[in-house]
DNA sequence: TTGTATGCGTTATCAT
DNA sequence: ATGATAACGCATACAA
């Protein structure tokens, strides 16, 4: 042996099968090459246990089969839902995914932008909650639920027709009057069009509604003074709530529980996102579902996509409407 | 311009700067260099933005500073926080993380640990119920909860005491007669472990105990069949039950409900891993606890770790009970 | 059709 | 201390 304890080279599988170094590298690209030629190619990759060194393709190529998929968490259910399917849709592809979780941190996004485009990876899908994200121009980005600009195509569900079909919902199981809750920053992004859809469709409707809307640093306990303030005689002033995120939901239903109320009896709740138990188990409330699986593989087939020109800036994907026990239906 | 539409160079830093590439190189690498002409290159670099080609940077050194990660999925919240924590150790430490959903396909998470291999990734780190997964020598391979044998370092919670305090919680939150509800498959992994621990356990303390195991094929109805059998007069045999996951201990709390069993009150429950509604929320029940971080760091510890013949071969992390509203304290 | 030679962007070993 | 040069493993244009 030459070369003691190194993995195999094209090289050496060529000195092993006694051909060339181009006619290795033809037959491990498919490209045609003499019958016998391939078999010996062959048999002397399989002898040696070799595999190429996708560092030296890629170097070589220019394109490595990777992306980078950034966000904030995996422990939110809807971002490791959304990892899962992404995932999926690169692998079916024949792509490698780099994950990154920013923990929100807008330097570490920021950082992390850079170390993909010295990876070289092939694109980048990110959910960033950074507004002045600084990317090169030469590796796609695709954004998902952030707006950043016509140049970076940006993927979302229908938060607008979500918000209204949550309305609708509630109006339809016989609710009166509404609430729209929602907590989170006052970036504007595509999730901020659920109010606006949710407004919409109670004024259709003439169906009347109040919001409270929480800024960045209010605790939730605010929450719980504004559902005290509208308390009367043991019952509330709405018999439906909307909450921007299941996870709201989860937390305004234990509040609702702990004053007496009765899910869905007294009070309808809807959320946003379509989270299930374990992943793939019930519905954690009623909820107007994302279609994750298709905003992966919109996303996916953006970042893959060749003609860079047109692109559109932005996408959004239809939602549904699913029972999930605190509604009547 | 030389080189239009292309990203910059050492070699365009150098001829920007006026230095040789090697001066470059050791600015980069923070190798001492003349003061003025360390200014000269991060003036170019900066100039440029230029950014090192980590993949020429492999090639050459042999090392990618990239860890690759095999789980069967993100939509399980352990898995998906465990792949959290994972994320979150390696990027301390510098290290970038190829993500692998294999969606527990043997055929998958073998062409995943050779796609590794040609990756010339630093480490894997998987989550594999393969039992007979091939992987070369060349490169260092930690497992989670499935040991497959002693030159593969495989990392677990404490299954064994994990079980055995289930037991001793329940019997002191008062329950005189128990049952071990399981689902699974008939492989060796760590988490087998939990029964052994629970059925140890009672037999110090004396306390009557029967198991329900479900083999790979039989659907969870079975597990109705089997509680149903067990009811006598609106009451059940037994008084606490330890379900071998969180996602069981959910499953088994809907069919006791539906049974008109109330929880705690009629019948404790007490499940396996600590999770939390929403990731971060209240414990789905009360469970004993996975310590996920330690678990985490312990596995990054292990694959960028230099001496190998030392290492363990099995290390067992201790676990904590913890109270999540489905057993009187 | 098969083989040869060059270069991709770095690092590292040399002389200088 | 600095600069030229040879690898690293592969793809490819070009020569045979």
């Amino acid at each position: 042996m030459n070369k003691p304890n190194s993995a195999p080279t094209m090289k050496d599988v060529a000195r092993e099968a006694g051909v060339a170094l181009g006619t290795v590298s033809k037959v491990i690209n498919g490209i045609p090459v003499g019958e016998s030629y391939r078999l010996k190619v062959e048999e002397a990759i399989k002898k040696l246990n070799y595999r190429v060194n996708s560092y030296a393709k890629g170097l070589k190529s220019n394109r490595t089969f990777t992306i980078a998929v950034m966000v904030p968490n995996l422990i939110s259910p809807f971002f490791s839902k959304l990892v899962n399917c992404i995932n999926k849709s690169l692998a079916q592809r024949g792509y490698r995914m780099l994950l990154c979780a920013t923990d929100y941190d807008p330097e570490q996004e920021q950082s992390y932008v850079i170390m993909a485009e010295q990876q070289k990876v092939d694109g980048i899908i990110c959910l960033s909650y950074n507004p002045n994200l600084q990317v090169s121009e030469d590796v796609p980005l695709i954004s998902i639920d952030r707006y950043f600009g016509a140049h970076i195509p940006c993927v979302a569900s229908d938060n607008y027709g979500g918000g209204a079909l949550a309305a609708q919902a509630l109006v339809r199981n016989g609710c009166k009057s509404l609430a729209f809750l929602r907590v989170g920053s006052k970036l504007t992004n595509e999730p901020n069009k659920r109010r606006d859809g949710f407004i919409n469709a109670c004024e259709n409707m003439a169906v009347p509604y109040m919001m409270k809307i929480l800024d960045d640093g209010q605790p939730y306990s605010a929450f719980e003074e504004f559902l005290q303030a509208h308390m009367q005689d043991g019952k509330l002033d709405f018999d439906g709530i909307f909450c921007v995120t299941d996870l709201l939901a989860h937390q305004i239903m234990g509040s609702l529980r702990q004053m007496g109320l009765r899910i869905p009896e007294d009070v309808q709740v809807v959320g946003y996102d379509g989270i299930r138990h374990f992943g793939d188990l019930d519905y954690t409330c009623s909820t107007i579902v994302q279609p994750v699986e298709e905003m992966a593989e919109t996303c996916v087939d953006l970042v893959l996509e060749k003609n860079e020109g047109k692109t559109p800036s932005l996408i959004c994907l239809p939602v549904r409407y699913a029972y999930g026990g605190t509604t009547r239906s």
